[in-house]
DNA sequence: GATGCGTGGCG
DNA sequence: TCGCCAAGCAT
């Protein structure tokens, strides 16, 4: 047997005794699982913990079961009940998908063809074909570049060694249980070939690791290092009328698009002006810290004096915390106790 | 290839 | 407290 079927055979059996137990799997060795919901759940794992996704996974499939139910959603329902996952294209993608594959009678079967949706790159279409489809196509995440950088003990740093980690890895792709085998890749890196710390001394490629042989396991794979992430600021106001405040949705590109937010300028490149003349006075900075930037959001309150002149009014009682997005929801707990009448 | 895009947990 | 990181994609 050659070393690569070796090494896919242990991780299949390692992967039999032990794979977690996920609402979006199906048990090892049998059908593969609903195409719509291993879709859901791949684009929501994108960037994403598995702890982070669970809950969110059981909201939407419990309101929308099926991909049609989902296509035929309101965006901003969507977008709600996406509130606090982060990464809002997914969300608008993952509708477009939704529609596109609805009118087409359904997923295409091949990794091209999935590749041409939105939101479905070069992970998510092999990964989608793999577990829902049984294709033999090599999953190439996170966890699969760490688990091939130390098993081959590749030196080149991410992310100019993706090309090379991703040849080796198609090199390990067995024929038979594909969908199985992708998945016991990524579990073997999230529960043992991990980032810092790795449990080599269960591992069950350890005789086959090079990184461990050369006692470098836990420095790969090496990475270029990344530009310091700046502090920006900004302004958001939490504008009166009566017993409700302005609210809008924000532009569906950039930043939070398309979620719902109180109004804000400046620290998204946006200039612009409050949503009225107020009485406006501080009530305190909010501290929020993006993938490339932090931010300092002064909360700013006031009664208007007109009508807004920007966004829609919301009555403080129907203001939805989990509707927002985690930056508001920090705003919105900060300044509730400070402007209750 | 580099950059922009959220959030929460962990050492 | 802070940097790193998690089943990436679009441009």
């Amino acid at each position: 047997m050659r070393e690569s079927k070796v090494i896919a055979a242990d991780l299949l059996a390692w992967y039999d005794a032990h794979a977690r137990d996920l609402p979006w799997r199906v048990p090892p060795g049998g059908p593969p699982a609903d195409p719509y919901r291993v879709w859901l759940s791949e684009v929501m794992l994108q960037q994403t913990t598995v702890a982070a996704v669970r809950g969110y996974f059981d909201r939407f499939t419990t309101r929308w079961p099926d991909i049609a139910s989902l296509a035929a959603a309101e965006d901003a329902d969507v977008m709600a009940e996406w509130a606090g996952l982060g990464y809002y294209a997914r969300a608008r993608n993952l509708l477009a998908c939704a529609r596109a594959v609805t009118a087409a009678g359904g997923f295409p079967r091949d990794r091209a063809g999935l590749q041409a949706l939105p939101g479905i790159g070069a992970y998510t279409s092999a990964a989608i074909a793999a577990i829902a489809f049984d294709r033999p196509e090599t999953v190439v995440d996170g966890n699969v570049e760490r688990v091939v950088a130390r098993l081959f003990a590749v030196q080149t740093p991410l992310p100019r060694a993706k090309a090379e980690l991703t040849a080796l890895a198609a090199t390990l792709t067995p024929a038979a249980r594909p969908g199985d085998y992708a998945q016991a890749t990524m579990d073997l890196g999230a529960t043992i070939c991990t980032p810092r710390s790795p449990a080599c001394a269960i591992c069950p490629l350890i005789h086959r690791c090079d990184a461990r042989a050369q006692g470098i396991a836990p420095d790969l794979p090496r990475k270029s290092p990344k530009p310091p992430k700046p502090l920006r600021h900004g302004t958001v106001w939490l504008a009166r009328q009566g017993d409700a405040l302005v609210m809008e949705h924000r532009p569906p590109k950039g930043l939070l698009g398309g979620v719902l937010a109180f109004p804000s300028a400046e620290w998204d490149g946006r200039d612009l002006p409050p949503p009225g003349p107020a009485d406006w006075r501080d009530l305190g900075v909010v501290r929020h810290v993006f993938t490339h930037f932090t931010l300092d959001l002064t909360v700013r309150t006031g009664h208007l004096t007109g009508n807004p002149q920007r966004g829609h009014l919301v009555p403080l009682r129907q203001i939805d915390r989990a509707a927002l997005p985690g930056l508001m929801r920090k705003v919105w707990d900060m300044a509730r106790p400070l402007i209750a009448d």
